[in-house]
DNA sequence: CAAAAATATTTTAGGCATGAAGTAATCGGC
DNA sequence: GCCGATTACTTCATGCCTAAAATATTTTTG
C-alpha cells in the first residue's frame, strides 16, 4: 500500500550515502592531488581510451554537457595532463587524450582512489558488494531502456 | 583477495544509478515546476520545520556551505516562496521559513516527486526497498561515526 | 553544384558548489 | 564595562554544470 513511501525512503538513503562518499572523495582528491572529481572522472575515461576520445564522445561517456567537457578539457590541457589532437579528415572534431604526464598522474590517483573506496565501503564483504552491484546494474539497465523509449 | 575491486565496482554502480535518477529529477522539476533540485531540497527541509530554520541550521541539514545557503534562500525569497525573519534577541541570525505560497507550491512538488521516484524505483518491491534502505542506513551510520572521529 | 540540414565544438548566461575572507553582533573573562 | 574570541551571515573568487545560441565544417538533397 505505502510502497511508494518505502521507495522514497530508499531514494533518500541512496542519495545521502552517495553524496557522503562523493564529498569525502572530493576532499581527498583536493588534499592529496590538488584535483577535483570531474577532472578525475575525465582522466579515468581517457585512461580507458589511450588513443583518445572525441569531445562529443567524452560528453556521452561522462554524461555531462558539451560545454562542460570543453571547460574541463581546457583545464587538464593547461596543466599538461591532456592534449587536443586534430582529427584527420574532419576539421570540426578534436580528439582529447592523456599526455604521458597525465597517464603517470592518473595511475597514482587511481590507486589512491581505489584505496579510499575500499575503506569507505569497508563494511561490505566482497560477496555483498557483488550482489548489490548486480542488483543496481539491473536498475541502471531499466533506466537506460526508459531513456531510449523517451528519446523516440 | 580482489575485494577492493568489487567494492570499487559497487561504488561506480551506485554513482551511476544515483546520478541517473538525479538527472531525471532535475529534468522533471525543471519541466513541471520551473525549479531545481537544490531549491526543492531547501523547501523540503523548511517544510519539515514550519517554524523556520536559521541559516546555519539549514546549512547543516542540507550539508552545503553557508555561502551556498545564502544564494538559494535569496532566490526562493525573490520568488515569494520563502522569507527571512529576524531572530528576536540575536541580530546576527535570520530564520528562513516557507511562505504560505511556498507551502502550497511545495505540497504540489512533493507529491509529484514521490510519484517520479516510485516510477524510477519501480522494480524494487516494498520489501526489497526496505531491506536495502536498512543496509544503506548502516553504511551511513558508519560514515557519520568516522566523520566524528576525524573532527576531533 | 548550391542551399539546407546535420554535426562538432565553443561561447554565453545563469544557477549551484566550495573555501576563504569580510562584516556585524554576541559572549566570556577579567 | 571593556576587549578579544566566537558566532552568524554575506561576499568573493573560482570551478562545475546546464541549456541555448553561436561558429565552423561536413553531409545531404533538390
Amino acid at each position: 500500500m505505502t510502497t511508494s513511501k518505502d521507495r522514497l525512503r530508499l531514494w533518500l538513503r541512496l542519495l545521502k550515502v552517495t553524496r557522503g562518499i562523493e564529498a569525502r572523495l572530493r576532499d581527498a582528491l583536493r588534499r592529496e592531488f590538488e584535483t577535483t572529481l570531474p577532472r578525475f572522472d575525465m582522466m579515468a575515461a581517457l585512461s580507458r581510451h589511450p588513443e583518445g576520445l572525441k569531445m562529443s564522445a567524452l560528453s556521452g561517456v561522462l554524461r555531462v554537457s558539451n560545454g562542460n567537457v570543453t571547460g574541463i578539457a581546457d583545464r587538464l590541457t593547461a596543466e599538461g595532463l591532456a592534449e587536443r589532437v586534430p582529427v584527420p579528415g574532419d576539421r570540426r572534431a578534436m580528439m582529447v587524450r592523456l599526455t604521458d604526464a597525465g597517464v603517470a598522474e592518473f595511475t597514482r590517483q587511481a590507486q589512491a582512489h581505489e584505496g579510499w573506496i575500499d575503506d569507505m565501503l569497508g563494511d561490505f564483504s566482497a560477496d555483498e558488494a557483488r550482489t548489490l552491484a548486480t542488483r543496481l546494474m539491473r536498475l541502471a539497465e531499466t533506466q537506460d531502456k526508459e531513456e531510449m523509449t523517451n528519446a523516440l
